[in-house]
DNA sequence: GTTAGCACTCTGTCGAGATGAGTGCTAACC
DNA sequence: GGTTAGCACTCATCTCGACAGAGTGCTAAC
């Protein structure tokens, strides 16, 4: 659709942009010098580029900023890829060599490390327990009402609530039950814990057991969901070294909205889906406070399963290249790190 | 040493100044009706309290804002107490009236009620895992060469890490130590679990034990206090809408010292010591960055032992009263309920 | 097809003047 | 002697016009 000088000249003004943050005129991308054209013949590509969608004037006489369609077809031919692996290699290969003992650190680590390195904020979504299986459970009296139910998973993450114990129940009867839970539902993924319960030992259990009615309320509560994805977030302020953020309220707006879990879930749940590397530009994301960002995401998995998704945002004016390429290094190293950890 | 005229004026001043951010002059106080005196007579008694150190002013014929010393003043003297008793004592119980099943949920909801009623920063140091007791330890093999290490302690509060196994530590040799540490160590503060591991265990496992020196370090590995305090930061983007703020650097700077948990640490540390609610204006915050800023903190505790503090960041010019009223509630409570919890 | 030249447009900046809030001082008042 | 009215003075902020600079669109020449 484009032709080949157009391509030129639009990857030029959004290099441009993206490092200078204001409207680029026809004179500076000629004097760039990797466009051998005048600034008179450039003038008239900007001219189609802007009628074709592609750039957009803050008014007449300024230069020309990519509009959200320009980034778009910016990342999606443009962006000169495998730039990063050189250049950024060494620290990545200093973080994973580093031996962090949790899941958890290693992720919150990255999110650091992620943040330091491109200068925008990280989201990473910590592991996704829903589709780890039980390694064990256990009961653990506090006092006389109280109890700590603890679930290990096959990955290793620990989860944890307190229960309230019926006084009708006693301890002898509570072990059992524990015991028959351990034997039967171990390997079940998380996720089908509580149908599994009902299904596999209901029956069993109403046999030995007298007080089956309060004892499933416990057991059904220890076993909830409470198994929320846990977010790391790292480098929100870097959003305040912006020039375009340089409004307070805006900026404002911008972090609230970081502080929202569910919000953030939202934001990168479905990247979760697809495949590699995904870029969300603007408007594209859902909420209208980040029509002046751009969202890049990527996942990690285990055996293949998507386990969690890591997501760098940062102004439309991003550096699309440098980041999708830490990006998809880091993804790709988590994902074996953590394969290589449970093989 | 103030006479009863100047601390009317000082105090009006303050509030006046809390309230509108913008020097205050000698007529509006003179409007406000509480101090019953002409401008003129006020602009006498302000150009003393500024010789006096009380009052600054930006510049000549602008009004005045207090000094540091000033805010000082108020807070020790001016306060006006129990204010807050009536206003927000609903909303706090309200929230206190929920059940929440986790300690941790509790200081992390506390940490969300107080930046929002506040709209400061709040800052929440989570209990203090040294001062409790180990309550369970345990210790699960996940595959050949990992476990995960668990501690459950007196709270209920569950610690836990991944240790690698030597291959040459049987799992019969294993499960046996882990018991002997159960039935000898339990209801010990985990701050002297290291010293008593060697001193009540040590002769007894070199006997029975063939890979001592192994095992010990793996159990080490496994009690090492990574048991670090969590913080729960909440609100840090309402600095964002205080108007001294406004200048997005030195937010960024103040932002960032409060992603850094180090520095939060050292900031509410020293707080715990002392009883009651301590206020710390300006410079006399360890940072510079902090100039600018109070930081009001108290403390909750659990059979007299202060478990954790409570703190709220503002600019100087805070609404202290308010702040005081609601922070001395909040730990009131906070105590009662863990208190209640494990009695 | 490309480029030089030129008129035109729009923004950001700078300085001058106007505005206004607030002070400090003096003198009058109770 | 404490209190207050009056007045000159100061300083920050706002407004406005002029001006420089960057960039465009168009036309005509190459």
């Amino acid at each position: 659709m484009l032709t080949e000088r157009q391509r030129m000249i639009l990857n030029a003004i959004v290099d441009d942009y993206i490092s200078s943050a204001e409207p680029v005129g026809s004179r500076s991308i000629s004097k760039r010098g990797d466009v051998g054209y005048s600034p008179a013949t450039i003038r008239n590509e900007m001219a189609d580029l802007e009628e074709l969608g592609y750039l957009e004037q803050p008014h007449t006489s300024a230069g020309r900023i990519p509009s959200h369609k320009g980034y778009r077809y910016y990342v999606d031919h443009l962006v000169p890829w495998n730039s990063a692996e050189s250049a950024e290699m060494g620290t990545i290969r200093a973080f994973f060599a580093e031996k962090l003992n949790a899941t958890e650190q290693v992720i919150q680590h990255a999110a650091m490390i992620l943040s330091n390195m491109t200068n925008y904020t990280s989201i990473l979504l910590g592991p996704e327990v829903f589709h780890t299986s039980l390694r064990h459970f256990q009961l653990l009296p506090l006092d006389g009402n109280n109890a700590v139910a603890i679930i290990v998973t096959s990955t290793g993450q620990v989860e944890n609530r307190t229960v309230q114990i019926p006084p009708e129940i006693s301890l002898s009867e509570m072990e059992k039950v524990v015991n028959l839970l351990n034997s039967k539902l171990v390997n079940v993924p998380l996720y089908k814990l509580k149908s599994q319960l009902y299904s596999e030992l209901g029956e069993e259990m109403q046999r030995h057991i007298s007080h089956y009615e309060e004892l499933m309320q416990v057991l059904d509560k220890a076993l909830e969901s409470d198994h929320e994805q846990r977010i790391y977030l790292s480098g929100a302020t870097n959003m305040l070294t912006q020039p375009e953020f340089k409004d307070v309220d805006k900026v404002k707006t911008i972090l609230d909205l970081l502080e929202e879990t569910p919000t953030l879930l939202k934001m990168l749940a479905p990247a979760s889906g697809g495949t590699g590397i995904q870029v969300r530009i603007g408007t594209e994301n859902k909420h209208e406070a980040f029509a002046n960002c751009s969202l890049i995401t990527a996942s990690y998995s285990l055996d293949g399963k998507a386990l969690g998704s890591i997501g760098i945002l940062g102004p439309t004016r991003m550096e699309y290249a440098r980041v999708m390429g830490i990006l998809g290094i880091i993804s790709r190293d988590l994902t074996a790190m953590l394969a290589h950890w449970y093989k």
